[in-house]
DNA sequence: GGTGAAACGTGCCGCTG
DNA sequence: CAGCGGCACGTTTCACC
């Protein structure tokens, strides 16, 4: 699918605040509200809009610790780590890597000991790494720039 | 900020879909619209919900490929390192962490090259781990059941 | 660009703890 | 009495032509 300048301002638009009206959009980048609406279903039914979310706050759930966990396991092991991060409810997200790791997993809790059972858990057919988030330095949106023509 | 049943149910709805309407949103949760627009306004404000936005795919941006670097530097060099990731648009999210790595930084792109460059940026005061990301193996919601009673 | 339908914000009232 | 939810209204926004 093609974008053109107007889309990547939709779509920067969109990130920022999913929640505004489409003529509100529209004002914003100049189109009118039809047009905004027939843009944005085009680029939600060609895939580039997989959906719109809440940004939640993590510490106003009481999940005020985040930690990042390197997983060191053998190859037959990894359906069932991906199985086990599903369970757990403290693994916000998993990626499968190249190198030494097979995954990155970051989670969230509420307390150390929290963390102490993910851990634990992880480590039983792997090793583990473990790096507590000071801050997130950097939360950036979706580059969106045309790059490289 | 004290968070009921309900509330937990809203925030879990408005993560899956953040553009439903607040009626339509009441009768999934058994609310009329306004008592919705009142709940999501408390949320809101009480900094719960901190915003809402589009979930792009970034393979249809032409970014298909994904990268974690462990950035290892020393203390003298944190703050120009976090202007780095600001300024380079491959930099999706930054985390200061603990243990021998400062920093684990997550970036998208279209080309091994481009790859290439960001590492060379990133390995100018410090040293450097790259992982590319397989596959993601999850990605979650906000835990959301209430923890610890 | 315009029109019927749906959604939103607001004020008022009743219920409950 | 305070907090919360439901009803009804005028206004805005949307989808379709």
């Amino acid at each position: 699918m093609e974008l053109d300048k107007k889309d990547r301002l939709i779509l920067e638009a969109l990130q920022a605040d999913a929640r505004q009206s489409l003529a509100a959009l529209g004002k914003r980048i100049g189109l009118s509200q039809p047009a905004m609406s027939e843009r944005v279903r085009k680029l939600e039914e060609g895939g580039v809009i997989e959906g719109y979310g809440a940004r939640i706050n993590l510490r106003s759930l009481g999940l005020a610790l985040q930690a990042i966990v390197r997983v060191r396991t053998t190859h037959e092991h990894i359906k069932s780590y991906i199985r086990l991060f599903e369970k757990m409810p403290e693994v916000l997200e998993a990626d499968r890597v190249t190198g030494e790791d097979c995954f990155i997993v970051r989670c969230a809790f509420a307390e150390p000991q929290d963390l102490e059972r993910v851990v634990d858990a992880l480590a039983a057919h792997g090793s583990v790494s473990t790096s507590l988030v000071l801050s997130s330095a950097v939360r950036k949106r979706v580059p969106l720039q045309p790059r490289s023509p």
